[in-house]
DNA sequence: CTCTAGGAATCGTGCCCATT
DNA sequence: AATGGGCACGATTCCTAGAG
């Protein structure tokens, strides 16, 4: 029977397009599969292999156009499993980690999988700076629009769990968001909130209200309880509201409006209580969004001569050094250089830049020479975990950073790192900035800083390679600088770099708040690794190493390999069997005289061994017995 | 779960009738 | 002749039961 709808690059699109036509394609293959292998002959191993390489990957391509609710991923994957426990002769009743944990049988799981392909496939799209960008973010306006939400949905997931369409962006954050998982994490002021008010309608009607609520809502434009009182405190007549909305006032009065009569009117004049009362300068303030700094006067009176315009990119200056660093005692360090610097003629001058690395201690150091003369040299000592590479170009944006506006500049470095791989082939070219190909580059916000740098202050650069240590006078001074903010030990050359999300990507992996840096398919994996082997720790038999967890040193890796040693080594009937053993052996589920007897006390009256009738706690396992009999009647 | 028909609620408009 | 209240009806919007 030829299947219904149209195949591109391996994805087949039914004629419906919605979430269940995907969802019944991905049953049917799996359940054929399953179908497939459990009449053929195979070991456990050959079976878990087979899905692994044939099977998962026909899903995950499919699933790139759903997203599978988890009563059907768990369906699924108990397909699998139920197949794996039959072949490998283990009983239903078996963990089903063991199964999935990368150490033991490491057969993937559908759940999982879901999860690891969402989370790559949303930042790579929603951080493009491409067309699929550019998509991605018309998609999430028209979402806020059609939840009528003025939040990030992203930060904010408590609100969108209760949306009834099914939206493929909103379904996937609502299933990351069950393990903790969020794209955003920021408060309200921010350039994902929609700005205008400061109390949503929904905080202040019923939850079950809302929803129903939102076409209307949408229709007089309300977003913000804000919006509802006038001038002179007074809550606005629905005449009013429609009015201003420029639609009809016809028509019944909806609910959602009653019910904040009801709560927010004090007599029949409308006045609302003092407690919604409007207090002029919160609604300036969240409507501007305007952030004052006081230093004004202090920098007024400090450059009295210097011009209004001077001031302003000083001004412009130092708040883009902020945007990169923490609040340490390096940035006034990187103030006071620039504006002394800003006293010079810098016409073609030459830069000069070296970072060094020691003992986990971070040194960047630079010259700036016109022909001859030195005019700006400075180190710093950097905090954190960085590689040298990543140092040299730390190097050359914080000498950057003192540089006046359009100045031609002559960089020399001398990283072939640095100015062939990546300066070439990311700045010049261009040609690399899809967020696919750099997502791997380590640590690519410090690109995305020099070239914001480049673009905000339009200096002309020239990069120059040197040979280090060849006698050239303004790279060994450079070099000699760095090394000497390695060993200083006082706090006022210390940077902490900590770049602005405007800087960096626009969408990050957080987990619980805390910022995943790189890799966020990996983190996934690792996550799910270790929920599994939290359920081995719970086991019964681990109590023992749970307690006691700092005192023992519990050599796992070799542990794991002696009992995963009959499937790990060769691929026959009997390894099958051993490794059955092995594991019921490690689970203690075993038939052992204990536990027959804890079963069925009738039919075993001891729970004793039966070899020696010693104690319960022996050691003599009563499956061994029982192998010898199964091979006997065999 | 989604969509739609139809009831409920409300406003605008025109008509009738009484008053100024 | 002008004005205003009461009523009926249509237009419009909100909202829910029930079909598929």
């Amino acid at each position: 029977m030829k299947p219904e709808g149209v195949r591109f690059l391996g994805v087949r699109f039914a004629n419906k397009a919605n979430f269940q036509s995907h969802n019944i394609m991905i049953e049917n293959v799996v359940k054929q599969m399953v179908n497939i292998m459990r009449w053929k002959k195979l070991t456990l191993k050959e079976c878990i292999t087979f899905w692994n390489s044939v099977v998962i990957p026909m899903v995950e391509y499919q699933m790139q156009c759903t997203v599978v609710n988890e009563t059907l991923a768990e369906k699924l994957d108990s397909k699998i499993r139920n197949l794996i426990k039959h072949k490998g002769e283990l009983a239903v009743h078996t963990s089903n980690w063991i199964l999935h944990d990368k150490d033991f049988m490491g057969c993937k799981s559908i759940v999982d999988l879901q999860k690891e392909v969402l989370i790559k496939n949303l930042l790579y799209s929603l951080n493009q700076d491409g067309l699929l960008g550019k998509i991605m973010r018309i998609k999430v306006a028209s979402i806020k629009q059609h939840i009528w939400f003025n939040g990030c949905i992203f930060s904010e997931v408590k609100h969108i769990l209760n949306s009834e369409k099914q939206i493929w962006l909103l379904e996937g954050i609502k299933l990351l968001a069950n393990d903790n998982f969020k794209l955003c994490d920021h408060g309200r002021t921010h350039d994902h909130v929609t700005s205008g008010g400061h109390t949503l309608i929904d905080e202040m009607i019923d939850k079950k209200n809302f929803s129903s609520s939102v076409q209307s809502l949408k229709s007089v434009n309300i977003m913000y309880v804000t919006q509802l009182i006038d001038e002179n405190n007074r809550l606005k007549t629905w005449r009013q509201i429609t009015r201003e909305a420029g639609r009809s006032s016809k028509g019944r009065i909806p609910l959602w409006f009653n019910e904040i009569e009801k709560k927010m009117m004090k007599n029949d004049q409308r006045e609302v209580y003092s407690g919604y009362e409007l207090i002029r300068e919160v609604y300036d303030r969240y409507n501007n969004d305007i952030v004052y700094e006081n230093y004004w006067n202090k920098l007024e009176s400090e450059f009295a001569e210097r011009d209004l315009e001077e001031l302003l990119e000083i001004d412009n200056r130092f708040n883009v050094m902020k945007m990169g660093f923490e609040e340490c005692g390096g940035i006034l360090e990187l103030q006071k250089m620039f504006l002394k610097l800003g006293e010079v003629k810098q016409e073609n001058i030459n830069l000069y830049t070296d970072g060094s690395k020691k003992n986990r201690n971070n040194g960047i150091g630079w010259v700036i020479m016109y022909i001859d003369n030195i005019i700006g040299k400075g180190n710093f000592k950097i905090e954190g975990k960085y590689e040298v590479w990543k140092l040299e170009l730390i190097a050359i944006i914080m000498g950057l950073l003192v540089i006046k506006k359009r100045a031609k500049v002559n960089v020399y470095t001398d990283s072939q790192v640095v100015l062939v791989d990546l300066w070439h082939k990311l700045i010049i070219d261009n040609r690399m900035w899809s967020t696919r190909r750099i997502w791997n580059v380590k640590s690519v916000g410090l690109w995305r800083w020099l070239k914001f740098l480049i673009k905000k202050f339009e200096w002309d650069l020239v990069f120059y390679k040197v040979k280090s240590h060849s006698g050239n006078l303004g790279n060994d001074w450079a070099d000699n600088l760095s090394k000497s903010a390695l060993m200083a030990k006082e706090d006022k050359n210390l940077i902490i770099i900590k770049l602005n999300q405007k800087i960096d990507w626009e969408y990050n992996l957080y987990w619980k708040k805390e910022l995943i840096k790189d890799a966020p398919r990996e983190f996934y994996k690792l996550y799910n690794q270790w929920r599994y082997k939290a359920e081995l720790l719970s086991l019964d038999m681990c109590k023992y190493y749970r307690l006691n967890n700092s005192m023992e040193k519990v050599d796992w890796h070799r542990s794991i390999k002696i009992i995963m040693k009959a499937f790990n080594d060769e691929n026959t009937d009997k390894n099958n069997f051993d490794n059955a053993y092995n594991v019921k052996n490690f689970l203690e589920i075993l038939p052992v005289a204990t536990l027959l007897n804890k079963r069925n006390p009738e039919l075993y009256e001891s729970g004793r061994c039966i070899r020696c009738n010693y104690t319960t706690e022996h050691g003599h396992i009563f499956g061994y017995v029982i192998k010898q009999r199964h091979q006997y009647f065999k």
